[in-house]
RNA sequence: CGGGGAUUGGCGCAGUUGGCUAGCGCGCCGCGUUUGGGACGCGGAGGCCGGAGGUUCGAGUCCUCUAUCCCCGACCA
């Protein structure tokens, strides 16, 4: 995209009502807006991110077998009485409203009862199942305080997964299999390193779900990491029996802050009971379904990225999410913008992601606005090379430029294995 | 929900013991000079000081109520 034509300016001082540093880089680079305490738009080059992110998420649910689709965000009430959860008792962050006719409705904090239902009506026979389905959806939950900018909303996106099998055995399969899936999805979006799989609190039927939880400062859980074993378990179940149980040692374990990036449940057959949700299995007999759920939180981890990925002067995108790969502008003349026009139109066309800062503002803005915005490689085009036509190339993350023709410039830049145009 | 802090042009801030047309920086508009790390000069636009009520000759400033925001805690299927 063309700078000039981006909604947003970026700012050099961040609103003083801001105090998280996600909330601070994306509101100056001009990724978000905050609409009020707990919600925020995306804004173009926000956008952008949380696709790319859902991007990598779709394609590894979809590698699992699971389709995607899309739930109501407006919720009728049925569904929450029957498991006894419209309750503002037991929960405490529902958002509700009725309809002109005094009918009352719920905004979706989550989508399992709704789904259940749903499956209800679909589900019949052994040869339904298994299957498994998935949403990016935003989720309304009326947080007592909402806090750390776009890491805890009131509203926020999220994808969630919901997998119905005909035994604890199926179940089980599948879920492990989705857990390896998740760490190849914190893995290509750059938080691999930082992400464990983590013993948590597991409801109902399980004795632990599992999180995975990114070490940050900036988090608010605090786990038990044992690195060697790339294993943490949640301060909220932490005990000396637990842990003998999962045959950790307290000697190996690091107390550490990290922020929640999703997790995951199994229900086994208690959902399905409860829910009157069953299938005839091969001998014709009634079988409760068994159901497992597999949350990401979307904003939440452009939040943790923004945190975990920034220096002195802006962003610094992990190159599968960055919302272009390429900051290209012009220094000087007219002959410069336009070996700089037709080079945007080269990486447009090869598939490469550029924000063009064709804005006739001086150089060091340009600089300064590319380092905040946080793009991989910042491309310049300049008289003293463009005569030998030659582009001056950066990276994000590191002070030396190259010199390099336009073919070897789009190599280098594909190598990040994104191809998106904008 | 308990405690603390804050609210003055789009953003960041100043505003004395209550006193006259409410200032500064950034940003924005115009003209000119500039052009490899957020340039400079000149000229402009934009604010009933979060809202309501009160005290006073007079309120951004004092009092009461209220809304919103941030932080700590509690909470976080």
């Amino acid at each position: 995209m063309r700078l000039s034509q981006n909604i947003t300016k970026t700012l050099k001082d961040a609103p003083a009502d801001e105090q998280a540093t996600n909330a601070k880089l994306l509101i100056r680079g001009g990724f978000i807006h905050k609409e009020m305490a707990g919600a925020y738009s995306y804004l173009p080059l926000g956008l952008q991110v949380i696709e790319n992110i859902k991007t990598v998420v779709r394609e590894e649910m979809n590698a699992l077998g699971a389709s995607e689709l899309l739930m109501t965000s407006l919720q009728a009430k049925d569904s929450w009485v029957i498991s006894g959860r419209w309750s503002d008792e037991l929960v405490d962050i529902w958002f509700k409203s009725q309809l002109k006719n005094g009918t009352e409705v719920g905004f979706g904090w989550s989508h399992e009862e709704p789904i259940m239902m749903m499956a209800k009506s679909l589900v019949k026979s052994y040869r339904d199942l298994p299957i498994s389905v998935y949403q990016f959806q935003t989720k309304f939950r009326n947080e007592l305080r909402a806090k750390s900018g776009i890491m805890r909303g009131r509203e926020f996106i999220m994808k969630d997964m919901y997998a119905f099998s005909r035994s604890a055995d199926e179940l089980n399969e599948f879920y492990e299999r989705t857990k390896e899936a998740y760490l190849k999805v914190y893995k290509r979006i750059g938080l691999g390193d930082n992400t464990f799989v983590t013993f948590a609190s597991g409801g109902s039927f399980t004795q632990f779900s599992h999180e995975f939880q990114t070490v940050t400062d900036s988090g608010e859980d605090t786990i038990y990491l044992d690195r060697s074993k790339r294993l943490a378990v949640n301060e909220e179940v932490y005990n000396d029996e637990i842990l003998a149980q999962l045959g950790m040692k307290k000697d190996h374990l690091e107390k550490v802050k990290a922020a929640e990036v999703g997790n995951i449940f199994n229900f086994g057959s208690i959902k399905g009971e409860q829910m009157d949700v069953y299938f005839n299995d091969q001998s014709g007999q009634r079988q409760p379904v068994y159901l497992s759920s597999y949350g990401i939180g979307v904003s939440r981890l452009m939040g943790v990225i923004a945190e975990h990925f920034n220096d002195q002067r802006g962003l610094i995108w992990p190159t599968n999410i960055a919302p272009a790969m390429v900051y290209l502008l012009a220094i000087g003349n007219s002959k410069t913008i336009e070996a700089a026009d037709k080079l945007y139109n080269i990486l447009t066309a090869r598939g490469v992601a550029v924000i063009y800062d064709d804005r006739d503002v001086r150089p060091g803005e340009k600089f300064s606005d590319a380092d905040l915005m946080g793009i991989p490689w910042r491309v310049v085009v300049s008289e003293q090379f463009i005569k030998n036509g030659l582009y001056e190339v950066k990276s994000r993350s590191n002070n030396t430029p190259q010199q390099l023709r336009a073919d070897a410039l789009i190599k280098l830049v594909k190598s990040g294995n994104l191809k998106r145009a904008s």
